[in-house]
DNA sequence: GTTAGCACATGACCCT
DNA sequence: AGGGTCATGTGCTAAC
């Protein structure tokens, strides 16, 4: 048995009966109804050798050739429309041009392996001080040494960072604002209205120290003594914050209103996000100093020798936690954008497929809609398709939807081939009518045909979820006996009336449990 | 039309064929092949009404019966193994016991909305003091103006904080930590050696504030003069890190290992997680005081009236923005949640269904594994398998893997529809041949039936996926063009090395792009 | 000691 | 002005 193929809950092997007093299992019911042994294997069917994780799934492979959706009946595919696109479905022309999806992930998806490490100035980019880090400034007498972490005082200089060039070659995707001029823009980025002091542009407009635009090692002079002399309003150097953040590529075709765009905000096709040292938060004394408006004497004496200590065990600490969660953050990122890839588009096309976004392009002005809507897109309706497009809760919630109707599908087409078998082998004669019944049965859900009697898929998705993949065929009872079990009793988790600011209805999925 | 059935991308509605010169879409495809209508509709197909964004789907539900898996060769149901889980592969019974994931979730699904307030003494929970906040006290005259949300000096006294009382009502179910046993425990939490002095036990021990232990509004006397005087190590009261977090159902049952926990740190079935107050942040005058070791009549002057104000805005926004965060978190996590339902477990079964925990922990001794393990089973087995269970780029890199079976389930089951009804339609009269030969099949991926040329299942996740649920029939020849445009030159997005801990290539999921 | 998991609060950005 | 989404850094925890 492989590495790989260790079973958490294997107690009971489903060979066993015994470990299945009630066995509500569908796995031992009868998949291979009339002799027919399904070749789909399941993706844990194989132990397969140990892979490099993010080479599990191939994002923006061939989806639409996973696409199930073939009629326009069974998948009008408005997968992502959102509740506040109400005013524009009048004029529907206005968002069907300059998707992008694959350009976007082809620009994703360069070099893989990126190191980074901090820059050699004074960290600037975080500079949160946390209440720790003043109490053990006034209360030394005071320790606190019963942590596991204790926490000291920050007086660490700033550093040339070990900062452990972890490689993570995901970009996140779900940025949704214009970081991305900012960090491209490096050194030149200009000040704007809106972005008043973000490091970012404080370091390129006056201080000396490149801590953003350099995706190489120590951009900055390396002298720790280098503090910026402007006052930097501190609000933008806070270690949680949105500072030192990472642009994403999924915006960078699409947002295009140049708000606080440098010329160069958009990086070029060959460069790559997470090219930056995104350095880590580190209180210098001297900011410390500064920032509560004692005089610096105050650090000094016999306080620095071991807070240094401690700083510095914290910084290094804090830095591979970082790049431990920063990497985690991606790899969901990266998940979640392969699941938003999976998920088909409004007109049942996939995302990542080569030319859905030039098709998209191409005619915008030819549907049949009667122009209304026209050219007059407005310019960020594109960013704010990418938006929706790229919604993290909204991805999710149609992942899930999605996989209940792949659920409800495959069970119907297993019903569908055990009644055609079941005609096959001779039980029933009526061939013709099997053939030609459903042919006309174009409304769907009301299928009267017997067979189907005990699924109705029509809303699969609603209270009851019957689909079995396996159909249960004619022993519909197990199903419905865990649906009452199960669902009614226990079921009905969410209650909360939250919806996601993109989310529509429009994922259509239609609750029946509310009455 | 209905409001939510606008269509982003719909300039060109699938009825016209202008749009679509080079149409790669399956959407135009012959689904109905042989009369045949398929009943399941998709979730984004009925136009449905606008519903509450958690009810769209029911976590918990009858999951199983949605399971498509019914042949133990089909569905090894592996989903939740890891790497790490190597050395226990021989013996397996260790971890078939106590997953207990029904009744975590029944213990999550009681009362929907939670009204939470931030108690009325000393907010104790969050003491982060934002570099801004000490540039502000040290260097008023420079105040930061230009920002669009510029932050003051946190001034505000403790507020009967207007927390405008959001409903959530999903708990975060991915925490590993134990985090709820201090939670819940709330007063009566002892000290424990490895929580050294966490808000929760500080104010349990010491304090008479009670800051977390009661889910009402303002437990304690109201009064903002009472501030701590005991010297609480701040380092616990950063606002941005583990303070004021909430318990997990999820690992409520399984996280039994007592450290630090209180004994009420199970909270009892009917009472809700969510239901402490998760005071925000806000930095106290005298705590600053404390703090920064310098009296407290240094804030006091001309700063406190402008401070004051600022804050209060500050703190109302950060209130509000807090709340929106959280929300937005707990439907993400609501909706990873239900994806991992709707994922298979090992066995096939699905994780919700009533009875499955207690199938699990019934007969834990009777595998017919060769009782190697035996009841050796560590203390920490529980939690750990459910950590992986619960491990959200696991559950994230299942789905996406489930979802490509099950595209290619699809495809397959329709390819065999074909087969039948084109046998039943008079064009071979082969029946028996059809009937019996693929009963021997037993090799999935060998399939040489002639018709399932087109597609090789058995690794329907390696390098090409040319899953199309309706097939394209004979003409898989534009699914091999799509192929060939999308995926070699484009995909392969995730080159990085990055694999979650506790994910196993026990996915099964195999790349064949690698060649 | 290292690595990883999670929730959290936050700043920046967006749209309405 | 408010609400929403995102990435980030953090503290805490567990496991190796």
């Amino acid at each position: 048995m492989s590495t790989f193929d260790t079973h958490f809950f294997s107690g009971h092997t489903p060979a066993n009966p015994l470990d299945h007093p009630t066995d509500h299992s569908p796995f031992h019911d009868d998949m291979t109804y009339l002799g027919h042994t399904p070749t789909a294997t399941h993706p844990s069917q194989p132990p397969a050798a140990p892979q490099p994780f993010g080479q599990a799934q191939q994002t923006g492979a061939t989806n639409a050739a996973e696409s199930p959706f073939n009629h326009p009946l069974q998948h009008p595919g408005n997968f992502f429309t959102t509740p506040s696109s109400a005013s524009s479905s009048s004029h529907r022309s206005d968002f069907n041009t300059g998707f992008g999806w694959s350009e976007q992930n082809q620009g994703q998806q360069s070099n893989g392996h990126q190191e980074h490490s901090s820059g050699g100035g004074s960290d600037m980019s975080s500079g949160m001080i946390s209440a720790a880090d003043l109490v053990s400034l006034g209360d030394l007498n005071n320790p606190i040494s019963s942590s596991t972490d204790p926490r000291g005082f920050h007086v660490a200089r700033p550093h040339a960072s070990s900062f452990s060039a972890h490689s993570f070659s995901q970009s996140p995707m779900f940025d949704h604002g214009g970081y991305l001029a900012q960090r491209a823009g490096g050194f030149g980025t200009p000040f704007t209205p809106n972005t008043p002091f973000t490091p970012a542009n404080a370091a390129g407009g006056g201080a000396p120290q490149d801590y953003f635009g350099s995706p190489t090692l120590a951009s900055g002079d390396g002298n720790p003594l280098h503090t910026p002399a402007v006052a930097i309003p501190l609000s933008n150097r806070r270690a949680s914050g949105g500072t030192a953040r990472r642009p994403s590529l999924l915006n960078q075709v699409t947002y295009g209103n140049g708000m606080g765009m440098s010329p160069t905000g958009h990086s070029p096709p060959g460069s790559r996000p997470g090219s930056y040292p995104y350095p880590e938060s580190a209180i210098v004394e001297d900011d410390v100093a500064s920032m509560v408006g004692v005089p610096t004497g105050f650090l000094t004496g016999p306080i620095k020798g071991d807070a240094t200590q401690q700083a510095e065990k914290r910084r290094k600490r804090r830095e591979s936690h970082n790049a431990v969660e920063r990497r985690r953050r991606d790899n969901i990122n990266e998940k979640i954008k392969e699941l938003a890839n999976l998920l088909p588009m409004e007109d049942g096309s996939f995302p990542n497929v080569t030319g859905a976004s030039e098709r998209r392009n191409s005619t915008s002005g030819g549907d049949g809609e009667g122009g209304a809507g026209g050219n007059k897109r407005s310019p960020g309706a594109e960013a704010k398709l990418e938006k929706e497009r790229t919604n993290k809760g909204i991805v999710l919630s149609k992942s899930v939807d999605h996989i209940r109707y792949l659920n409800a599908r495959c069970a119907e087409l297993e019903a569908r081939n055990r009644e055609l078998e079941m005609v096959l082998r001779g039980g029933g004669g009526n061939h013709t009518a099997l053939l030609n019944t459903q042919a006309n049965n174009t409304m769907p859900g009301v299928n009267t045909q017997g067979v189907h009697h005990a699924f109705n898929f029509a809303s699969p998705f609603g209270g009851q979820q019957n689909a079995n993949c396996n159909g249960n065929g004619g022993g519909g009872g197990m199903v419905a006996k865990i649906k009452e079990e199960g669902n009614h009793g226990s079921g009905h988790v969410s209650e909360d009336e939250f919806m996601p600011r993109g989310f529509g209805g429009g994922g259509g999925t239609r609750l029946m449990d509310e009455s």
